[in-house]
Order: C-alpha cells, then structure tokens, then sequence
DNA sequence: TTGTACGCGTTATCAA
DNA sequence: TTGATAACGCGTACAA
C-alpha cells in the first residue's frame, strides 16, 4: 500500500505526466486515455501530494483558527461550526489553542507565515495587526482592530440593551450589570454600553461593578458588591452579567446565601452557547448566533483569499432565550 | 512585506543557498557569515516555506485529529491537551469533526493519505482498518482495532466496577446499567461488563436497559424502563449510565415524574469532562483521565511517526468523583 | 567552511 | 488532445 507519483502513474498508463494531472484536475481528456489513467490510479494506489501541488500554487486549501482555548462551550460550539462550513469549501482547519497568550498567538502567526495556510480567522485580544501582513488574509470574530481588517461580530450593543429591557419588562425594579473586561475588547465593552443605553434612555437607575485587566482582585470586587447590595440590603434584583459563565459563577454564589434566582434576583447572562449539541441552555441569556457567526466567517475569508470584495464589518443578530433565571 | 525565498537571502547575504540553508538548521556556520545571514533575513523578512520543505523532507509536522464532533464536553477537553501536547513537540494539529459518519471519515484519511499529515489521532467507531495502511502512523483512542493498531483507553472495565461499587457502598439496593452501545464500540461494553462482573461477584441482583444500534427506539424503550421500574413501582435506587449525557437525560426525566436524585434514586455517569476548564463536575461519575489519555496518545503517535517501537495497548486508570447524585 | 547542482511531486506553458 | 519541460522553494550530497 506505498504510495506512487503522478511520474510513476503516467508510465503505467501511458501517457504522460501533463495528461495525469490534467485528468486529476478535472481538464478534458479522451475517454480512452481516462480510462487508462484511471486503472493506473487504482493499481499505483495513488494519491496526489498535496505539498507538491502547495508549493506550485502556493495554496494549501488550510486554514487557521486561533482562538483562547476550545475547551469552553462558546468556542466549542464555534469551532465545530467554524470546520463544519471550511470544510464544505474543502478547507481543512488548523486548531490553535492560544489561551489568550500573546507569545502563543504570535508562534501561530509565524506558522501562517510560512505558507502552512491559506488565511487566520482569529479571535484574540491581543495587538497582533503588527504582524498581520496584507497577503496573509484574515478575519476576525468578535474583536474589532481596525478599518483594514474584517470583522464579524454579533450585536453586543443590541445584546446589552435587550438584557435591560428584558429584566425591567420581568419586574426587576434595581438592576445592574457584572462583568470583567479588558481595554482592548471592545464586545464586552458594548455589552454594558448597550445595557447603560437602554437604562439612560428609560431614565432607570443601574449599577456597574466591573473590573478592568487585574483579575486577581475580581472576586473580592465582587464578593463585596454581592455583599453590599444583594446580601446585606437586598438592593437590587436583577442582574446582567457579561457573559453566561459569569452568570453560573454568580448563580453559585447567591446559593451560599440562600439567595434564590429567579424569586430573589434575576439574571441574564450573555452567550447562550451550548456544551453540545444535544444539551439545553438553562438559563436565560442573550444568545449569539453562532452558526450565522461561523458562516459568515468562513464566507469572508474564502472571499479574501480569493480576492473579492467583501464587507470589512459584519454584525449580527443577537435575541433573547427565556431561562430559568428570570420570570416569565 | 512580501515573502521572500531563500534564494534572495543567499544572494543579499553573499553567501550560497546551502550555507542559509544550513543555519536555518542549526548547523554550525562562521559567525560571520551567520550575521550576515541573519541580517538578510530581517530585512527581507523571511520565513521558510514548510511545504517545499514538507515536499523535500516528508514530513508535514502535522497531525491530524479524529473525533465525532468537538462541540461536546469531553472531546473539547481532549482536543484541547491533545493540541497542548501536540505543540509542545512542535506539532500541528488539524481538527476533524466526522460527527460519526463514516463517508466523511474516510474523507479526512484520504485528506491524510495526500501528505497532509504525518499521522493520525483517531476516535472512531467505524471500520476503518482497511484503509490505514502501515506506512500512515495512527492512533486510535478509547476504539480497539487489532493488534496492530495503537490504543490508548480508559479502564473502562475498572470503570464499570467501580460504578456499581459505589451504588452499593452508597446504600442502594437495587441498581441498573443504562446505555446505548454499539457492536464496535468496545469501551461501553466494557463500562456494561464490569458493572455486571461486580454485581455477579458479590451476588447482587442488577437489571440492564440497553440498545444496541437503534437510536431511533431508544427514547421508548427507556421511557418504558424508567415507567416499570422507578415511576410506577419503586423498584430501582440506584443508576450507572454509560456516559454523563445519559445520566442528565436520565434526571431530566426523573424531575418530570417527581423523582429526585439522590434522595429516591442515585445515579452515577461516565466521562467526568468539564464543559471548561473553570467548571465543575456538578453529578457523581466515573472520571477518564482525560490529561493522561492525551499525553500517551502525543507519545505514541510522535513515538510511531519517528519508528521507536511503542506499548500497543495503553490503559488508564479512572477514579470515581464523588458529585451531588449519589448520598455520601 | 562554503558553494553547486540535483531532486522532491506537482502544475503551467507551449509546441507538436 | 497530448507531451516535454521549466518552474515552485528547500535540503543535501558532493565538490571545492
């Protein structure tokens, strides 16, 4: 079971190389000569090498997706979307787990580099563009960089506004919105812009507790502002936290104190991904769409590779998933 | 920043191909003609092509990783140490989502077959011997082939025991295996079997509610199951299930008919995967050791691809994690 | 220590 | 319609 060349295949069949790899590139040749190459393929067990064929053409027909780690239900159900729709364009799919390391991105970036593929879809928070080359296309989920560089996201400024609405039309008189950002990422940012828009416009009060970059520190933040407004005085009765493992975590914490959700607080989370097909969301969160989102990247980094023209800003539809965590 | 090649840096260096060629590769070179080299590659901003090397050499550096589908706990944890091993030995790692079907399996070992890979990591329940040959490097997980195919596996039968110990030691009185199996699918059969080999050892009555192949009829003849022996009449306390997917379904069910678990039935799963690195395991299960099994099957597969001879069969040790469905 | 020249397997060009 | 041959970028004998 060796595998044979394109050289030895020509031979067997009698013809000449050119006329083997016209036939295995699907070009017009006599039915007699097909048939010949054809029984030289199956005797010679052949199979093309792919890296022969890259080289020439300098295509791979591979593509990398960086993302912080796939061991998460976000990014999971992302990455098997994200392959599911490569690979109806024939693409294969490098994995790359980052874990939000910027050392780590960039060793990923040098490979691209190197030809190993064919374009990046990235999701990162780090200031990579540097290193992005203009020939090494790229798209990225969920992080704007800049003008150049295509982007797909969902609706964060939406998402944040419907969790306001949403907690307010389920009664909550107080809310307010929990969540751990970075400067750079400016999803999570919108999340609480768009949540302070719709209480600015409906002149509702809100609180913020937050915690830019130092994540040591968070969980005291947090214990205190549970502490002060939930625990000891029971002051606000709706949360929105900024993502749906911070709606857990915070679920989890309400339990030590005898807290119940959704009769003494309600929350929505924000992410509505699932831990597999199979399983349900629980609790009532914003929901990214997820397959739009992989389907629209996949869509725009074949068209950059393919050098059309494509829009360098894509945002989409976020809604609403009714949980256990509020009301009905 | 366009690519340049290593003929433009022998020639800005003023030194030859072979002698770039040679520092690319750590081979010793005057330090002078090293700075020059060095220089040359800055400026012009080069980056080896891994596939004229692939093409030379034979070697991709890159594995490809078989799974059923990356959106599920317990393959996500996996595909993220197998990655996080893999790159530690400077491998790549292409993901494969074959959600089971076999036509797009063999799709991605022809994808192997072209060069694409130097081995493949393959968890698969299909027969797909016949179209590995002996010269493409492979590993299969959790799948028993024959004696010439690698495995790596959990102590499935360890497993299965140590399930129906725990009921026991538990305060059950009554216990039953629930699963669907598949002829091919060794591993659940040897949760099943070592479940029974426990019982039958210390003489315990156990009933099984198990189909195999038909997924179609499942639902019914578990619903039966559950309605004859727990709805109606108490007669079971106790569940070992052959993954955790089943034990949540199977509680979902139980919450309908107002059963709860453990205080009228206990049940433990199978697989132990969190959803994330930061979640917790919330039900009583048998846990794989799911960082070893990704650390032995990167040993074996890069201990295969450079001809050092290996254990065919590896096999590890679960542990029983004690969750909130079984009393303590 | 360094340079030359060939080959890896494929595709593309052009001539037949 | 087919065949011959020159690339593609790199590694490596072998020669210098």
């Amino acid at each position: 079971m060796l595998l044979s060349t394109i050289k030895e295949v020509a031979k067997r069949a009698g013809v000449s190389v050119g006329t083997v790899s016209k036939f295995i590139n699907n070009i017009e040749v006599k039915p007699k000569t097909r048939m010949a190459i054809e029984a030289a393929i199956k005797e010679l067990n052949y199979e093309p090498n792919i890296y022969a064929r890259g080289l020439k053409m300098n295509r791979t027909n591979t593509i990398a997706l960086i993302l912080p780690t796939v061991w998460h239900p976000f990014f999971s159900e992302l990455a098997y979307n994200i392959e599911k729709n490569l690979r109806a364009l024939n693409y294969k799919m490098i994995l790359c787990n980052s874990e939000g390391d910027y050392k780590i991105e960039l060793d990923y970036i040098t490979m691209a580099k190197q030809n190993q593929v064919d374009g990046i879809i990235a999701i990162t928070y780090s200031d990579i563009e540097a290193f992005i080359s203009s020939n090494l296309p790229m798209v990225s989920v969920d992080r704007f960089f800049n003008e150049e560089i295509t982007y797909v996201s969902s609706d964060n400024l939406m998402g944040g506004y419907l969790a306001a609405q949403k907690l307010i039309e389920s009664g909550c008189q107080s809310i307010c919105f929990i969540g751990e950002g970075s400067k750079k990422d400016n999803s999570t940012r919108n999340r609480k812009k768009g949540f302070i828009n719709y209480c600015e416009e409906h002149r509702i009060d809100y609180q913020v507790c937050e915690m830019i970059g130092d994540h040591d520190k968070f969980d005291e933040t947090l214990k205190q502002f549970l502490m002060d407004n939930l625990i000891q005085q029971k002051k606000i009765d709706g949360i929105f936290t900024v993502t749906d493992a911070y709606a857990y975590f915070i679920i989890e914490k309400l339990k030590e104190y005898h807290l119940s959700v959704p009769e003494d607080v309600q929350i929505i989370g924000f992410d509505g991904a699932k831990s597999s097909k199979k399983s349900v969301i629980e609790i009532s969160t914003i929901r990214q769409p997820i397959e739009l989102i992989a389907k629209h990247t996949v869509e725009s980094i074949d068209a950059l590779i393919n050098k059309q023209t494509i829009e360098k800003e894509i945002i989409l539809p976020v809604e609403f998933h009714q949980g256990s965590t509020t009301k009905h």
